[in-house]
DNA sequence: CAATACAGTTAGCCTTTGCTAAGTTATTTA
DNA sequence: TAAATAACTTAGCAAAGGCTAACTGTATTG
């Protein structure tokens, strides 16, 4: 049997890190499971916001062609949208968002536009940085958000 | 009908930021739903390498409570990971990595690792720095992940 | 104003990822 | 070594998020 002593005598460099308390590692897994429940309601409400602004009005094609895909899958979602208090419309009109749908749609956009901006400052190219913002934006605590508005103010680009 | 003119006479600073064009703007998302079809996987598999490192083998049980899940849920996953050939195991005993496994636990734990040492560099604390890497990690390019570690490296804590 | 085109919905299917409950195999211990 | 415990698997269920095909309603326009 091979020896193996209770500490080692000193600690490799190259030695990898320990794994964390298993507590601490569910709890972490936990965390993108929670956020992959809410992502996708944040990309919808957000879009809406940003066609009824930029567009006039938020329609289920125009969303099924920003999001790429079906109009029915659109059609499902805003059923789960609508039961869940975040949209409103009326059989075959554009949609609106609740009060409920307009605060998701505001928070989504705001830590979107600082994760965003944060990647261009730190010198990622603008497609990339769109790419990437568009699924990191989920998965940032306000805490990470936070440290990002400072490092994207102290040396980003202004504006 | 009201007067739409062609050109804003010059633009707000308060103008919200343009939406991208629908190609652009579908391509975004679309990257996002191909990272999610593989972030389970590479979670997977990169716990199964690090308690094989750590613990001298995988085990379903410790795997079910690392991730949080049922341990019906990981035997599920586990045929899975087997069916796309990148675990194997004989039933009732320890799974191992393929070939195929080992690369994706590799390529997997080094991305996982820039971007943890990323937030830490960046002034986040070590337990927030590990929820966020967690999710993160799967929605971040090449491009990003230089950046990223050009950033550690030069004011980052070193090690 | 009728025909056509466009937009929205519904039905039915599939995969992924979770669960509980019940069974089977392996390991530990009395 | 038999019983008990722990580990693993299987079956059956559900929700989320996709799809296509078929249908219904709205808007355009000849
Ligand atoms: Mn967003
Ligand atoms: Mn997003
Ligand atoms: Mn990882
Ligand atoms: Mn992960």
């Amino acid at each position: 049997m091979i020896d193996t002593p209770d500490e080692a005598p000193f600690p490799s460099l190259s030695e990898a890190d320990a794994l964390p308390p298993s507590e601490q590692h569910a709890q972490q897994y936990a965390a993108v499971r929670n956020a992959h429940e809410t992502e996708l309601l944040e990309d919808y409400v957000e879009l809406i916001g940003d066609l009824i602004v930029h567009q006039g009005e938020a329609r289920s094609a125009d969303i099924a062609l920003r999001m790429g895909v079906s109009q029915a899958t659109v059609s499902k979602m805003v059923g789960r949208l609508k039961s869940l208090g975040l949209v409103a419309s009326k059989p075959y009109r554009s949609l609106f968002l609740t009060e409920e749908g307009e605060t998701m749609a505001r928070m989504s956009r705001e830590r979107h536009a600082i994760v965003l901006q944060f990647l261009r400052a730190l010198g990622v190219s603008d497609d990339t940085a769109r790419i990437d913002a568009e699924g990191m934006e989920h998965h940032v605590s306000q805490e990470t958000l936070d440290a990002m508005q400072r490092f994207s103010r102290q040396r980003g680009i202004p504006d």
